[in-house]
RNA sequence: GCCGGGAUGGCGGAAUGGUAGACGCAAUAGACUCAAAAUCUAUCGGGCGCAAGCUCGUGAGAGUUCAAGUCUCUCUCCCGGCACCA
């Protein structure tokens, strides 16, 4: 009698496998006949609270994979790692007053030590850890192949920035406008950022979805976040300036209707309009309020638009000419597009509101067109187009509604007519009038725009093409006119109610469109596709089919845009891989000395701010063309030059530097200039080639002469010095984390490794001169995005991946993934970037890293919630498993539902899984080696069935219904013989769900003398899963009515039939003839009478 | 608003268009026990019925079909993602 004393079998287990080193994995060789396979878990973020029970139910389900593809004759490799760079480690270091270095060391030992103790089969041999520099070395490496390529570069764009963790974040890094992280509300701070210019592969990484063996929902949610868009760009000249608008708009086919142009107000357009525009206070000021809301406020409110127009600014429409007015409004954003639209009132929901906000003409050129599908159109016959008039009556006492009903063809419809030009309302009641003689009508109202419908006209023999118009009117009393003869013989008017007006009862095609203008009102953008009008000659197209058209007599280009924004690659932390690079200012003089000859043409009418450190910030603004060409000549913001400046006023040094030119101020007079003490302070004026000093020569020569000098004012340059970044030599690297006493945040904008002078300072590995390093490090997930290249070949120092061993494992990609959907949008989409990035330059053979991904669901808490300290809802896996062993928490976690979906954890239902295995050891005792006491037919159906249903849902991953086809094999057999031979291959089949009590009974019981989990998986019979008793349904109408059995594994239609007529329930319900017999073969046979 | 995924007993869930509720939990009754636990046996969607059996039932409503949890349309609610993306 054998009991199950989970302690003992577990740990006896686990450390013979350890020494036996069962699941330590060989690389491939040449010629090898097994398989690769490749199985991939997400490695965790060794938190210091240790793993929950929900954490391991991916690693199980891999665990369980990895056994049964081990089992059926694979090569596999099964690694596991950590991702320990990065904030939470560092947040946590901080809390507790340790380096992260030791906190993350313990963190991962506990991690371990949880895996080890569900018996996971991994390979340790081969573990990364991202914060090992023999690892991170490989990361600076890709970096900096990144940087070569030109992929990596510095941003000086407004970034999110989150003042609690005090650093930079990517768009992927933010929980809607909070940091993911803590919550906080993340500020837009303009600071110098590495950016990895991942929109260079947006296209790539859409398409190349489409081949992956991956969840649709995680496809369509990387296809969201990408956010291809296809448009058009489109220029809109300004008037009487050089300044030009480019929009981006899907809609080009609305370019007619465009009446007004909104610019983001972050927009440089609006700065650099400012000298034509007439109310720059006011703009100034709405500029001001929009920099106030936080991100939130802005897209809280979006139905509540605002914005100002930049009056004294008009551009020009690029096909009629036509002057438009322009607004900044901030809900067009910056940061997409060209951060302008042409505003189409008509069709666009957000142009709408802003529209009626502030009374902005609407112009429609798109309307909605019918065919009438009980008459649609002949082909080859005339059209006729036709302007005609539909019209709503109502009387306001009932509120009926009139009706008119076509006696020759039975048709019920408005009043309505033609109308040859006129007032609308006029035509409409003279129509009421003369078809049912109701002449005093009022409240005439026009709902909406005009329809486009097509149909038949048979007493004409024409295909008529009609733009109706929908009228309303009440009636103000019940007073007639006669009606024409000719009128009467053809219609009939009546009143019914409103609810009759329906698609079907009414003969108009344009019906649909009526209701719901009478419905919903006709306040609203008509968004949908339709048919052009007000568009000269697109008059009467689809406006589907005149994008490209459109789009090029405007002059402009067809153009994609992405949501997805360029991967900010900086943090301003400590713990994360330092970036590989130093500046230097030599290297930057040394490349940028062409642009400095301009310096030469700047003589003493320009002042220069030499801003020594660059730290020193001034209110600038970009200059008009006008003044841009005076006093820059072709030097622009942004451009950099090289720069002679004295160190110290009056004294001889003379030093050059490279200069990035940020920014200019302009005085009017040296007085203005004078009144700027900031300014002035670091101001030098050059003089031809000799520099001199300015405030002597201003007291020397006066105010006059010196202004006369200047004649157009002064520009006061604001400039910063510039370095550029050079790569650290590959052959230095790893670039090792500097061991700091306070790696805490400086919230500066700068990284805590700044402050570390010895580290920070260095030589420039190129002149050899001073340089200083780079002090931002990278985010957390730059060691996530290839270490499964890794495992493959961890120890090597020479390259990140030894290449026979990368094409042996990565032949078609990671054969299994296996991790949670909230990696979609980072993780997934970061890798695949780098994995194509790697692949261009020739590291990696596939194009893509994963080919088959399947998503774990959540484990929840017993309360439904998800597990956390905060909700005391957490199931500690190490206590699970003391309590019932190790095998019961892996089956009852594949047992809880499909894989995919989240579900409650309960320690109510993991004991039917305990109970399971103790069941499933007792079938030791039913074991004889007398075969005539073993029911054969009855026992092999059972086993071979169940080697069926396991071997089929492990390779589809439903675990669920593989732990229910077992127990229920466990249920038939208990009280039936078996041999030796069946326990072997249902213990087989058990193996990979309960490794520990399947190797005992294996090695115990069975008495081999090698693990179970390198046996041969067993195959099943065909023949013997087929019964030799078949029941067959009986069904009369579709109704079962009785069950029928043979003592056969096939029964014909006619052997069934014989046998149901003749079954008394299904006699009852035979009362009228058979008109009809279904049969499904084995299955059922449905009567029809 | 848009894009995904859901909704089946008291609960977790199962069902290539073919006998809805497999399997597990909980519950009830019984056996064993001085007793309890454990284990074993039986019952276990609602209504009617002594029973045979009938009938209603897969979020709501329509439809296709001999047959619908499953397919089609409309709607409600829940979960996830995106969201003033032009």
């Amino acid at each position: 009698m054998f009991t199950y004393n989970h302690k003992k079998v577990d740990k006896k287990w686990q450390s013979y496998w350890n020494k036996k080193k069962v699941y330590e994995t060989k690389d491939g060789k040449a010629g090898a006949t097994a398989k690769k396979c490749y199985i991939l878990d997400m490695f965790p973020y060794p938190s210091g609270d240790g793993l929950h029970v929900g954490h391991p139910k991916g690693y199980i389900a891999t665990d369980i994979f990895s056994r049964f593809k081990r089992m059926t004759g694979h090569n596999v490799l099964h690694p596991m790692g950590f991702d320990a760079f990065g904030l939470p480690a560092e947040n946590y270091a901080i809390k507790n007053k340790v380096n992260p270095e030791i906190a993350v060391k313990k963190n991962v030992k506990k991690f371990k030590d949880q895996l080890a103790i569900i018996g996971l089969d991994y390979d340790w041999s081969r573990t990364v850890n991202t914060t090992d520099p023999e690892y991170y070395r490989w990361t600076q490496w890709i970096f900096l192949q990144m940087f070569k390529k030109g992929l990596a570069f510095e941003s000086f764009e407004p970034i999110n920035w989150c003042p609690s963790c005090k650093t930079g974040l990517a768009n992927e890094d933010l929980d809607g406008t909070k940091c993911e992280r803590c919550g906080t509300e993340i500020e837009h701070k303009p600071m110098r950022q590495w950016v990895l210019e991942i929109t260079k592969y947006a296209d790539r990484l859409l398409y190349d979805l489409d081949d992956l063996n991956w969840p649709e929902s995680i496809k369509e949610l990387q296809r969201n976040w990408i956010g291809r868009s296809e448009g058009s760009e489109l220029t809109f000249k300004v008037q009487n300036s050089n300044e030009v608008i480019k929009v981006f708009t899907t809609r080009p086919d609305t370019l007619y209707g465009v009446t007004y142009v909104v610019v983001a107000p972050e927009n440089k357009l609006v700065q650099a309009l400012k000298p034509q525009i007439t109310n720059w206070k006011e703009i100034e000021k709405y500029l001001k309020t929009t920099k106030a809301k936080t991100e939130l406020e802005r897209t809280a409110d979006n139905k509540e638009k605002s914005g100002v127009e930049l009056k004294g600014v008009k551009v020009i429409h690029p096909i009629t000419g036509e002057t438009v007015p322009v607004f900044a409004a901030d809900y067009v954003l910056a940061g997409y597009g060209t951060g302008a639209v042409m505003a189409v009132p008509a069709h666009d929901d957000r142009d709408y509101a802003f529209a009626v906000k502030y009374n902005l003409p609407l112009k429609e050129v798109i309307i909605p067109e019918r065919i009438d599908k009980r008459n649609p159109p002949v082909a080859g016959k005339e059209k006729v187009e036709r302007q005609n008039v539909q019209v709503v009556v109502r009387n306001p006492k009932d509120g009926k509604i009139l009706y008119i009903k076509y006696k020759k063809f039975g048709w019920h419809s408005f009043p309505m007519g033609g109308i040859d030009g006129g007032e609308l309302l006029a035509a409409a009641a003279r129509e009421v009038m003369e078809e049912t003689g109701y002449k005093n009508l009022t409240n005439g109202k026009v709902l909406g725009g005009q329809v486009r419908a097509e149909y038949f006209a048979a007493h004409k023999d024409v295909n008529r093409v009609s733009y109706t118009n929908l009228v309303s009117f009440d009636l103000e009393n019940e007073e007639r006119v006669p009606v024409s003869e000719k009128e009467a013989a053809e219609a009939d008017y009546f009143w019914a109610d409103m609810k009759d007006m329906t698609c079907d009862f009414m003969c108009h095609a344009e019906m649909d469109v009526w209701l719901d203008r009478l419905n919903n009102g006709t306040e609203k953008a008509y968004c949908e596709d339709g048919v052009m009008v007000n568009s000269d000659k697109f008059n009467g197209r689809k406006n589907t089919e005149i994008m490209e058209e459109i789009t090029k007599l405007a002059g402009g280009k067809r153009k994609v845009t992405y949501r997805l924004k360029d991967w900010v690659f900086s943090r301003q932390r400590y713990w994360g891989e330092p970036i590989p690079l130093v500046h230097c200012e030599h290297c930057a003089q040394a490349k940028f000395t062409k642009e400095a000859k301009l310096t030469v043409n700047f003589y003493y009418k320009d002042v220069w701010t030499a801003l020594n450190n660059g730290t020193k910030t001034v209110e600038t603004r970009a200059l008009n063309p006008e003044e841009q060409n005076r006093y820059f000549g072709n030097v622009k913001v942004g451009d950099i030059l090289n720069f002679e400046y004295k160190k110290e006023k009056g004294g001889k040094t003379i030093e050059q530097k490279c200069v990035r030119v940020k920014g200019a101020k302009i005085y009017k007079t040296f007085a203005d200039l004078f009144a700027d003490k900031d300014t002035l302070s670091k101001l030098h004026i050059k003089k031809y080639s000799s520099v001199i000093d300015l405030e002597k020569s201003y007291s020397t020569f006066g105010d006059d002469y010196m202004n006369k000098i200047i004649k157009n004012g002064l520009v006061a340059w604001e400039i910063e010095p510039v370095t550029i970044p050079v790569p650290v030599p590959e052959k230095d690297l790893p670039l090792k984390l500097p061991k700091v006493k306070s790696y805490e945040p400086s919230g500066t904008g700068e990284s805590p490794l700044a402050k570390i002078d010895k580290w920070v300072n260095t030589k420039c590995p190129v002149c050899k001169g001073k340089a200083k390093r780079e002090t931002n490090t990278m985010p957390q997930w730059a060691g996530s995005s290839w270490y499964y290249l890794r495992y493959i070949d961890p120890k090597n120092k020479k390259a990140l991946i030894d290449s026979k061993k990368e094409k042996f494992w990565m032949k078609g990609g990671v054969d299994m993934y296996v991790g949670g959907t909230e990696h979609a949008t980072r993780h997934l989409i970061y890798a695949r970037f780098w994995h194509k990035f790697l692949f261009d330059i020739g590291v990696v053979s596939t194009k893509e890293p994963f080919a088959q991904l399947r998503n774990q669901g959540m484990i929840l808490g017993a309360d439904n919630r998800k597990m956390s300290k905060r909700w005391g809802n957490v199931v500690n896996p190490d206590d699970v498993v003391a309590n019932f062993g190790a095998d019961a928490l892996r089956v009852y976690e594949m047992f809880m539902g499909p894989f995919a979906m989240e579900a409650a954890w309960s320690t109510d239902n993991l004991i039917g899984s305990r109970r399971f295995l103790e069941r499933f050891a007792k079938l030791q005792d039913n074991v004889t080696k007398n075969k005539k006491e073993v029911k054969m037919d009855e026992v092999e159906m059972t086993i071979h069935r169940t080697v069926k249903k396991v071997t089929e849902d492990i390779a589809e991953f439903n675990f669920n219904t593989a732990v229910s086809s077992m127990m229920i094999a466990v249920n038939e057999l208990l009280d039936k013989k078996i041999l030796a031979e069946h326990l072997e291959m249902l213990v087989k089949v058990l193996a990979p769900f309960a490794p520990h009590l399947t190797e005992e009974i294996w090695q115990t019981t069975l008495k081999k003398k090698k693990t179970i989990h390198l046996e041969k998986w067993p195959t099943w019979d065909p023949k013997k899963i087929i019964s030799n008793k078949t029941k067959i349904a009986v069904q009369v109408n579709g109704k079962v009515r009785e069950t029928i059995e043979f003592n056969s594994a096939d029964v014909s239609e006619a052997d069934a039939k014989e046998k149901a007529i003749q079954a008394e329930n299904v006699k009852r319900w035979l009362v009228s003839p058979i008109k009809k017999i279904i049969y499904i073969k084995n299955k059922i046979l449905n009567i029809v009478i």
